[in-house]
RNA sequence: GCCCGGGUAGUGUAGCGGCCCAUCAUGAAGCCCUGUCGAGGCUUCGACUCGGGUUCAAAUCCCGACCCGGGCGCCA
């Protein structure tokens, strides 16, 4: 058996125990008599004590001889002690060295030296051996879990949409075309179409959690063109139903990860607290206000800052003018110009935007047109809407955005494991 | 794509015309040390992104390329 035990399992209580340990050398400190080596796992760092006169003089030499990083797997006695840290020690009586490592390391995974985002991601399977690193993707999990466990509770189904499609699906951003037999295809920008489909197939209520695949040549801390969008659909239901169930997601995530990785945000240093339901709802007229912006375009960066500064916590920008918005959004009846869609707003950036969907065919074939579309390459869409398409709403969630400002990291790319930029394909 | 800033040992840095066969930390190799916990002490090793130019002299100034960071734009 290579391991019985995780770092984390082991107690001062557990004296006398037999266990084999098993992880990464994260350091080594031979004082001469006594050696101690510092074994990492997923779960935190054991040490290893090894008094000269105590333990088998070979083993004694294994692992003087050791270098920072092998992976080992270590039999031995828990020993109570209260100069240890956690209060507690293993005494080995065996080391098996399953790995060496290379020597020098590329970069340094005690935390002792910084190293650049760069150097960083280059030797990403190293960077996420650091604690702090690791504790953001066991975060990112925790709050996957959450949002499945939510939606599966408020009675979403989950689906998966194709990621390889013909045409564009909404206009507006690039895409990335791919050669798709003879024939060229795109890689998919949103999973949109699909779930309003899903919506005329009776689903009644949708969600994915899927990459999404942007060709923008945009060069920022909050864009990458690949990420995780978390999409939801639901029928019978207006956009403020679904502004309602985006509000007490972001609610439920917080708490889930405060109640679930306490010892994570310790490591990251994070006090976190739960945003309070309702968010404030901000027509977008009073957002140019605060930045000054002429009616009828998207808000810029400043205003985007600004407005943020000023409610300094989650809140919704509502009722866009319609032509800011794709052409599936439903404007108001009284009131055309402007349109039920809403964005979910950090005080950092967007993180979200949704609203209620036309589902008249006639009127959606009308915006296509209007938007300077062909209606022809949304034959497979529009079709849906022709044999009974129910009211419906639904939002697109940044799962990289949610987590950069829940845990207030100010680089998309440290909540992805290999990140996709204009530059970086590999690893 | 635009505007700034930057590229120095494996990693992170100091130096910004001669004082530099380049500083400090970390690391690696070796030695000493029985309670370390960013262990400590001593010795050694290891670098100026590339190409052109200016100058008696270039890590340092200029030009170009490549790469990185930040801001903006693009991105509903």
């Amino acid at each position: 058996m290579l391991r019985t035990h995780y770092s984390r399992e082991i107690t001062p209580d557990d004296d006398g125990k037999k266990v084999v340990i098993a992880g990464w050398v994260h350091e080594t400190r031979d004082l001469g008599g006594i050696t101690f080596l510092v074994l990492r796992d997923r779960e935190g760092l054991v040490q290893v004590t090894l008094p000269k006169k105590k333990v088998d003089e070979k083993l004694f030499n294994i692992v003087r001889g050791i270098s920072r990083e092998s992976v080992v797997s270590i039999s031995g006695f828990v020993k109570r002690e209260d100069k240890a840290p956690n209060n507690y020690e293993i005494i080995p009586s065996d080391v098996q060295v399953l790995n060496n490592a290379d020597s020098p390391l590329p970069l340094d995974v005690t935390g002792k030296v910084n190293a650049d985002l760069d150097t960083r991601l280059d030797s990403r399977f190293m960077d996420i051996r650091r604690q702090s690193i690791q504790a953001i993707f066991v975060i990112r999990h925790h709050v996957l879990k959450t949002i499945r466990t939510f939606l599966d509770n408020s009675g979403f189904k989950e689906i998966n949409t194709p990621k390889i499609v013909a045409t564009a699906t909404e206009g507006g951003t690039e895409l990335f075309p791919i050669t798709y037999f003879e024939r060229e295809a795109f890689l998919s920008q949103s999973p949109q179409l699909y779930k309003q489909i899903m919506m005329s197939a009776g689903l009644d209520r949708v969600y994915e959690i899927g990459p999404i695949f942007r060709a923008e040549e945009h060069d920022t801390t909050k864009h990458l063109n690949e990420v995780s969008s978390i999409d939801i659909e639901a029928s019978f239901v207006t956009h403020e139903d679904v502004m309602s169930i985006l509000e007490l997601l972001v609610e439920s995530v917080y708490s889930g990860v405060i109640k679930s990785c306490k010892h994570e945000l310790d490591i990251l240093g994070l006090q976190l607290r739960t945003p309070k339901v309702p968010f404030k709802r901000l027509s977008y007229d009073e957002a140019i206000d605060i930045g000054n912006m002429e009616w009828g375009d998207d808000l810029d960066t400043a205003t985007e800052k600004a407005v943020g500064e000023k409610i300094g916590k989650h809140y919704f920008i509502v009722d866009w003018p319609t032509e800011t918005k794709p052409y599936y959004t439903e404007p108001y009846e009284d009131r055309p110009e402007i349109c039920k869609a809403f964005d979910l707003m950090h005080p950092r950036m967007e993180l979200s935007s949704g609203a209620q969907r036309i589902h008249s065919h006639d009127l959606l074939l009308k915006r296509i047109e209007a938007q300077g579309l062909n209606p022809d390459g949304f034959e497979f869409y529009l079709r849906a809407f022709k044999y009974g398409m129910p009211p419906h709403a639904g939002w697109g969630l940044g799962l990289e955005r949610l987590l950069m400002t829940m845990l207030d990291l100010n680089n998309i790319r440290e909540v992805v494991l290999f990140p996709r930029d204009q530059h970086r394909l590999s690893p």
